[in-house]
DNA sequence: GTCTATATAACGATAGAC
DNA sequence: GTCTATCGTTATATAGAC
């Protein structure tokens, strides 16, 4: 990693499990893929297992067969769609300056928050979704080591914009408005506004 | 009313029922109130009618007594918090210029945000609200003649602005980093990115 | 890996007494 | 306006057969 962050507390890289080297069987992969799009459509609180279990037609007993509890479904989720956080992470990682490396990160931030729109609103807005990747070391650390490359400590109000910036991204994707917008267009305007309003060249 | 909206259709004006006008009983204000708190921790979904009843220690007959279902309750919960959104929206449409207008309708609706920030997160993302919402005119109305009001159609990115825009304040002030911020910081910021966002001074 | 069957608790909602 | 009591349904979760 050729990024060091003087200011924040990080653990030790060398060993760090990665998302991406999970592995999953067919079958926990389909009740991922049916959770993914019902916590969606109805949240977390508003899915139930059968629910899940009737989208890819088998019995509640078949899904607790893969997870133990529905809170492991919930977890998993968040995880395989953190997986394109991590590698935008890294990548961003190995970047040679910090300045390359805020800038291709916060790029690779968008294009994957307007590709995977359609679940944003329930992965960063959810109560029990926020809940759960709070008490989830994994997720809580790639979180913290986005926004410790994001944040620059050139002043007390820097906190406020990057919370803005990462608000904004993810606010808007799920908008109503832009819900037509190709993702072309919209991940323009996006680095548009960054750019204006957050005085970053990307 | 001064403005004239001559790219939207907007209903007469004259008759409007006002949410300002809908009178509660103290024990209909002591459900919602525990509702709208419940609502914002646990979600709609997440929040049964069993937990409000506890929360001001009655049972869940007394609770159904007030209201017949608990959609009726979420629906009051969003109309109570919506009767400030109307308020800036009339005193905005008694502006004189329709740039007055819509300067100040996005000052009083970011105050309005940052005001009640802890309550945004479910009124704007939760699926059962938004679902009830969308099909509930007196509030699809007043959102209606907000965007009505915000859009100008200058250029085919209005939408993407208003949008980014609104995503903006309505995320910002759920956005754990700044929760510690007090709400005139909060407020000065939202308005700062708000000037750059637009190139208008607020 | 999926099934039937079941346990236990909580859900939204109603009836009727006070 | 609030209570006790209850209805029918659904929730999470488990046991054991195939």
């Amino acid at each position: 990693m050729a990024i060091s962050l003087t200011s924040m507390t990080i653990a030790a890289v060398g060993d760090r499990p990665r998302l991406q080297s999970i592995r999953r069987t067919a079958a926990q992969a389909r009740i991922l893929a049916a959770a993914l799009e019902l916590f969606a459509q109805h949240g977390v609180s508003g899915t139930s297992l059968q629910m899940i279990a009737d989208e890819i037609g088998v019995t509640k007993a078949a899904v607790y067969h893969q997870y133990r509890t529905k809170d492991e479904i919930v977890l998993a989720v968040a995880e395989s769609e953190f997986v394109a956080l991590e590698a935008a992470l890294e990548a961003a990682e190995a970047e040679k300056s910090r300045e390359q490396a805020r800038k291709l990160l916060l790029k690779q931030v968008i294009s994957t928050a307007v590709e995977r729109r359609p679940w944003v609103r329930s992965l960063q807005n959810d109560p029990v979704m926020i809940r759960l990747l709070a008490g989830h070391e994994p997720l809580t650390d790639i979180m913290a080591r986005i926004y410790g490359l994001l944040l620059d400590d050139t002043g007390p109000q820097a906190n406020v914009r990057i919370a803005i910036m990462g608000a904004t991204i993810g606010a808007t994707v799920v908008h109503p408005l832009v819900a037509d917008l190709d993702n072309q267009t919209l991940e323009r305007e996006l680095l548009r506004v960054a750019k204006r309003v957050f005085d970053i060249s990307l």
